[in-house]
DNA sequence: GTACTTGCAAAATATTTGCAGTCTC
DNA sequence: GAGACTGCAAATATTTTGCAAGTAC
């Protein structure tokens, strides 16, 4: 079993290779967000971030998120109401299904559905860069 | 065919069965988005609505568009950047291309995602209320 | 006439940025 | 040591709201 710190320091490693600085601040959000088993905002990750490095600023947390984002280790999304949420980028691509009532998101991934949105994208002469699939749901029965 | 106007009637009827009434300012509103054939925002539905009737607000224009959100006769997106676009409701549901390029949105719809996501939803314990599906593309070669 | 709507300006949210000091490599 | 990074506070951008006046039904 992987430990995060292993995970933390292979993306730190990363960082420095695509000449990003790893600073205290940073390793702290680094944590928090391999640490996060949900989808936190900004705002949740600066809270948490806090509880390791008590220095870390909300201006810093969303310059580096700007910074991860562009290395591709963490992915934004933007849900229907609130903020941008985060999380580590996943190798493997996914979609998210929203609980209506808990707010709780769930990821999956379907294989046809991906192929489906390829060949509709060629059809009108698209190339996908990215896309993003959710499904607002309600528990049944 | 049906002229612009014949839509605006209905909705106006429809609004007003609803219990809302119909100001000057939303059938200015009302008449902006029934002829709006690209996805506008709410400061650009604002500048259009001003050019029929000058009284029209954009705080009218955000509270307008909330209540017919809630009577579904439009429908709100919020794309990747910027703020939210609205469109008005289409009896039957479509998806959006967007082009990285030059933003234009063009709409699509395809049976067998609907009926994909429907089974993956339904797997999972959970019946879509709603959903999103947002190719994010470029022009091939 | 009553309750819903409106415009305006101020407030609330979410995110970005200028600047002077700090730290990584 | 150079340039990237940081905290803080002020600035943006988008959307919401309190209030007094106006209007649909």
């Amino acid at each position: 079993m992987k430990k995060p710190h292993d995970k933390t320091t292979r993306m730190t490693q990363a960082l420095r290779d695509g000449g990003v600085r790893v600073t205290r601040q940073r390793e702290a959000l680094l944590k928090v967000l391999t640490e996060a088993a949900d989808h936190p905002d900004a705002a949740e990750l600066h809270r948490r971030a806090k509880g390791i490095d008590d220095t870390v600023s909300l201006a810093t947390v969303y310059r580096t998120l700007t910074v991860l984002e562009r290395e591709g280790v963490v992915h934004r999304h933007s849900f229907e109401s609130g903020g941008a949420r985060f999380e580590v980028a996943d190798p493997v691509h996914h979609d998210h299904i929203v609980d209506l009532d808990t707010g709780q998101i769930t990821e999956f991934r379907n294989d046809k559905i991906e192929e489906l949105q390829r060949l509709i994208a060629a059809e009108m002469g698209y190339e996908i860069v990215h896309h993003r699939l959710e499904l607002y749901c309600r528990k049944l029965g």
